[in-house]
RNA sequence: GGUGGGGUUCCCGAGUGGUCAAAGGGAACAGACUGUAAAUCUGUCGGCGAUGCCUUCGGAGGUUCAAAUCCUCCCCCCACCA
């Protein structure tokens, strides 16, 4: 079996690691139990999540035993980590009621049965902890000069919004998830965002002192596109992994528009396509490299969605920007149709509008606000008047432009904002 | 608790009585160029069926013909002191 820090290396995860001889040597051994902790604080994921959901995905696939642990304890109390301003502390109410959610979105990336992956919750050991005990306990490990020094802390150290007291706890928390895991489960590693270095490493300290067993700790990168930007980030805010925050279509145009210098990175984070494939694809350049993007929004959409929504997303994209000739040697663990993509269903973001509205005409500036394209009525009369609005394909600049049924093709008008964003009105007898 | 500084439109950040829907930058959007890429250049960037009207500068009142700007009270943040 391959040693899965390998894996991970390979494919552009590890930021940084703990005891690397000694930990490659354990994981090299056997079954290693590991962890990775993920925040309630929304009740779905986003993209920004992937990595770390990968990671325990790599994990399992190599025979080791992965844990999501979602914090519904330390959601309590918001983790300071990197963070600029203090986090809204969430209510017990929303914190349960986001654990809900994850643990089912988590479900589909990690195979939770028998017990060959586990999903806890830190809430059942966080909240039942007396101060006191807590603190001769734990807290006497602890090195407030120490914890000063942590780079997780400096950011918020030096900034106006400083840090308070709730916030300056949340490592010792962290860090006595760890020992929780440890008793419970055996786990060893715990892994996590690069922000979350001092967190980890407070554990593993923890459970070294308290335990005299031997902990890892692995970072991972911080994900950015080539342009710099956080992971997942768009106009619309986060790309989530929840169809209804963020349809199936929207995610696979997220993965399609990807950078072409992001492309055969993302393939190995965001697929688990084999890497001799998509070492192929460094050397594309130029246009080539859009099958490949086309396979990286299909395998990431499969992911979230399954392959039955994959297909239509790309049938949809194949619809309004025109098919794509997948080559037959391109990344051919792919599950992608190749060789001239079938029409299909179309599922291009659409809407219903009575006949009997077109009847009497309505303006276009006013439908594209309706349909969402737009953010105001403002918006698209600049648009218009931009030169950036289509009806069936045809650039329309008249203000008044007012939509009727002999706009309709086949019972339906395709509008279009811009390069990219497509509706579709299907017109509805009375 | 005291003293000082601060809370401005998505973000950063100017503005300290009218010329302010509010400089500048970033983000974002549109056009040109393209490959649903990047870079670049140009334009836009509170709402409204719109040469005007309405709402916005932590909250609530007040002064004034006129307030983001002045006054009062309140809330929140930061620094130093206790």
């Amino acid at each position: 079996m391959e040693n899965v820090i390998d894996v991970l290396e390979e494919r552009g995860f590890i930021d940084n690691k703990t005891h690397e001889q000694e930990l490659r040597d354990c994981i090299g051994a056997g079954p290693v139990t590991c962890y990775v902790g993920f925040d309630p604080t929304a009740d779905s994921l986003h993209i920004g999540h992937l990595v770390p959901i990968m990671s325990l995905a790599h994990m399992q696939r190599c025979g080791h035993r992965p844990i999501a642990l979602v914090g519904g304890g330390t959601g309590l109390v918001g983790d300071p980590s990197g963070k600029t301003e203090m986090r809204q502390i969430l209510t017990p109410e929303t914190v349960e009621k986001n654990v809900v959610a994850l643990k089912g979105q988590l479900s589909h990336f990690i195979d939770f049965r028998n017990d060959q992956a586990l999903l806890l919750n830190n809430a059942d050991w966080l909240t039942r902890l007396e101060y006191i005990p807590f603190l001769r306990d734990v807290g006497r490990h602890f090195s407030v000069n120490r914890m000063l020094k942590a780079e997780s802390y400096r950011m918020r150290l030096e900034s106006d919004e400083g840090l308070n007291f709730i916030e300056f706890n949340y490592m010792l928390l962290q860090a006595y998830d760890f020992l929780a895991l440890y008793d419970r489960t055996g786990c060893q590693l715990q892994m996590g965002g690069s922000d979350q270095w001092g967190n980890i490493v407070a554990g593993i300290e923890l459970v070294r002192k308290m335990r005299q067993a031997p902990a890892f700790g692995i970072t991972f990168r911080l994900i950015t596109t080539a342009s710099g930007a956080k992971m997942g980030k768009t106009a619309a805010g986060a790309v989530w992994l929840d169809a209804k925050r963020t349809s199936p279509y929207d995610y696979y145009q997220y993965w399609i528009n990807t950078d072409d210098q992001d492309t055969a990175r993302f393939l190995a984070l965001y697929t688990f396509l084999p890497m001799e494939e998509i070492r192929l694809v460094e050397d594309l350049v130029g246009a080539d490299l859009n099958a490949a993007k086309a396979i990286l929004a299909f395998e990431a959409t499969a992911m979230v969605h399954g392959p039955d929504e994959a297909l239509k997303a790309y049938q949809a994209a194949a619809s309004v920007f025109g098919a794509r000739d997948i080559p037959q040697n391109l990344l051919p663990h792919s599950a992608i149709p190749r060789g001239g993509a079938d029409a299909g269903a179309d599922d291009v973001p659409h809407s219903e509008v009575p006949a009997a509205e077109l009847t009497d005409g309505i303006p276009l500036f006013k439908m594209l606000h309706q349909v969402g394209l737009t953010q105001s009525g403002g918006a698209s009369r600049r648009l218009i008047t931009q030169g950036g609005a289509y009806v069936n394909g045809e650039r329309i600049q008249s203000i008044d432009y007012l939509l009727t049924e002999t706009d309709l093709r086949d019972g339906t008008i395709l509008l279009r904002c811009g390069k990219k964003k497509f509706h579709r009105l299907i017109a509805t007898p009375e």
